[in-house]
DNA sequence: TCAGAAACGATCAAATTCTATCATTCACCC
DNA sequence: GGGTGAATGATAGAATTTGATCGTTTCTGA
């Protein structure tokens, strides 16, 4: 017999494949094709099945595992709404934005644009869990006051319990919020229970509360819920939201600005 | 021999272009060019993507990284004034911490040394003032608390009257401070009063203080006092402290330890 | 302010890779 | 022994990526 091991099965096959991603980080089909021997076809076929089931991501050209330190930690949606909305929002956020007061910021990449049109507003005070906003705002601008807490490294959020115990002695007059998701019935909801316990405490005691959030957001529920939906004054999000959507927003008493 | 040199996979050279320009804050085109060994089309392009995601900023001639930690521009000189000795305290200071020991560490280029030893200890809890020691844990090692308060640029620091709030509800093992100045008859001092009053709080709280200082440190008085000297448990300093001056300490109950 | 140089965006062609489709193989069952 | 169906391999047309070119814009120094 020439050909001593009978071909991996297929499950083998595609387990052999996860692994090379994993180890490399990322791999062409071609390279893929000779240590498996078998056609691109079947490389492809493979790949698509481990797309699938979220193992890995498909380029052209090759693959990249989500396993490993090429792809982003922060990959809730794929579909990643692109910096131009999320600037966009961030924009139409910080125009409502008036001189002296004192806002907060939470943890997100939306939340995180609106931080760096802050750099040159010496005259607010910036409130937020967000250690990335705090480094965007660490030399200059605007007062900045951490709310301490539990770092949540996925984030670079400081969340949890200690963290009521600055909230509690602060107030601002606008609250600039991310989600994770937002809906009619279930009101605002992210992944962490720590992290929405911070959330929780601040939109309790904001003046407003203002939602910084995409479509893509609407209607996701996530595991642990913040608030609920009338707690938000204003909703800004892109034109990818209905207008019945947001008829139904205006009758829960939240206003929507589309950018 | 066959060259099949196959090409990067996209993912990959944006991977690196990002972190080319996270290393040096800036780059210009024609550097990454002759880096990737691609067109200056490519480059645009991938630059273009990565600008999209928010990942970086275009500007004519090259990019800037929208990512790179935060640079010490007076601080940076401090730190490298004399790196060794405080390298040398800061492993000291290292080898004293015992496995699942709560540790302090307030801000400070000695403090931010020690901070960086702790990225593989994953066993510590590190509370800390300061924002520079967060970032260097923040994606790895042991939890991380902030103690939140209002960000002093400067020292790059949280400090005030709102860090009491969460330092109230922990206990540290060991608090590591750095200081401006310590002197047997004025105590610890430095020269921003919000700082010292956090200062003063962790102080009086931990199971242990230990100052990291050199010997430039000895006698020298500044603005703000923090504590008496008696507070402090241990020094860690450099060789330059005289016998005499080691023996008075002594008398005061404190310990000193030379690297 | 102006002119030259460098950098940029748009566009096109070549090369590579992808998708969709069909043929082949091989185990399995009746 | 032939039918069945899943898995694999092959192929052609579509799509994507890349590098080169050219006119336009931006920067720099006089």
């Amino acid at each position: 017999m020439i050909q001593d091991n009978s071909p991996a099965l297929a499950p083998q096959r595609r387990e052999r494949l996860r692994q090379m991603l994993r180890e490399g980080g990322v791999a062409r089909v071609e390279e893929l094709r000779k240590s498996l021997e078998v056609s691109v076809a079947t490389i492809r076929r493979d790949l698509e099945i481990l797309e699938e089931e979220g193992k890995i991501r498909r380029v052209h050209g090759g693959a990249v595992s989500m396993e490993s330190r090429l792809e982003e930690p922060v990959f809730e949606n794929k579909t990643n709404l692109s910096a131009k909305d999320k600037q966009a929002i961030a924009e139409e956020a910080y125009s409502l934005i008036e001189p002296e007061e004192a806002i907060y910021l939470n943890g997100g990449s939306t939340t995180l644009f609106l931080a760096r049109l802050l750099r040159e507003r010496a005259d607010l005070t910036v409130v937020t869990n967000s250690l990335q906003a705090a480094i965007e705002l660490a030399d200059c601008g605007p007062r900045v006051i951490l709310i301490g807490g539990e770092l949540r490294r996925i984030s670079q959020t400081m969340v949890g319990p200690l963290t009521s115990a600055v909230l509690a002695q602060v107030h601002v007059d606008k609250a600039f919020m991310g989600t994770m998701g937002f809906c009619l019935k279930n009101g605002l909801t992210t992944t962490d229970p720590n992290e929405a316990y911070s959330n929780e405490i601040v939109t309790e005691q904001a003046g407003q509360v203002i939602l910084l959030a995409d479509s893509s957001k609407a209607e996701k529920v996530c595991f642990a819920r913040f608030s609920e939906i009338d707690k938000v004054d204003l909703l800004i999000t892109d034109q990818n939201l209905s207008p019945e959507y947001k008829k139904n927003l205006q009758k829960r008493g939240i206003k929507t600005i589309t950018v």
